[in-house]
DNA sequence: GCGGTTAGGTCTCTAAATGAGACCTGTATT
DNA sequence: AATACAGGTCTCATTTAGAGACCTAACCGC
């Protein structure tokens, strides 16, 4: 498995991506920071409006809200619907590609909740020292 | 899958997570960010030391490898071994629950390349309106 | 028809996180 | 004696994120 990446990252390398222009390195940033991870996952259960949303994640501040789900709209990952109701509502979904990354970031949460019981003892032995 | 997802995020708030002290939120957040993906995608190369990883990533601050390595060892990603050389020399290297995370990691990176046509043509339709 | 509410944001201001880079300790090198 | 390297820490400037006021338009109750 190493190989693979190590290949990728030679690769990339080897065509001249800057680190900081590297496509694939912005990409993850939008899709795997914080608050990006939230929303896909809750977009991952169903379509949802922009104040639902708000209220599935009590601690997202709306500008926050906002500016995550316009680069995951920008990225093709979400798709952002406008309806012409009083007053107008939008709905946000994950697009096919969002519905492509959803397993893998389930995959994630899943390694980190089977993780939980080694990561919490793996701390203690850490802050004890 | 959704449903799955759907069970986790309920479990969560039935036990009383708040949002802010969900531990997966904080494993996530250590190993999801930006720097950490990074370095976790070299280290799966091979074990390498500080001044190595300096220099493989080279937009990183040393004060954000130092953080980024301190958390990935408290949390018992990757281990930190001194060698009592002259001048000392340090190694870091995945421990096994690193390397349980690393197959993720680059189905993420994955993802993302074969996703990358797809992804431009979207910001290109996004920036032209 | 006045006050309050909802939706979906934007704007401003402050607080927190990050980046750049000087500095430190100790040994070896020239 | 001066310089270099490893592996950091510390300080300060710049960016980013968070809290919350504000906006428009329409509706509800009374």
């Amino acid at each position: 498995m190493p190989e693979v990446s190590a290949r990728k990252l030679q690769d990339w390398t080897e065509q001249g991506f800057e680190p900081g222009n590297c496509p694939v390195r912005q990409v993850l940033d939008h899709v795997s920071a914080k608050w990006p991870v939230l929303i896909l996952l809750e977009l991952g259960l169903k379509p949802m409006r922009f104040n639902e949303l708000l209220r599935a994640l009590p601690d997202i501040s709306k500008r926050m809200l906002t500016q995550s789900l316009r680069n995951l709209e920008r990225d093709g990952i979400l798709r952002r619907e406008v309806f012409d109701t009083k007053p107008p509502s939008v709905t946000y979904s994950l697009t096919d590609l969002g519905e492509g990354f959803l397993p893998h970031l389930l995959a994630l949460v899943d390694w980190a909740e089977k993780g939980m019981p080694e990561i919490v003892a793996a701390r203690q032995r850490f802050d004890r020292t």
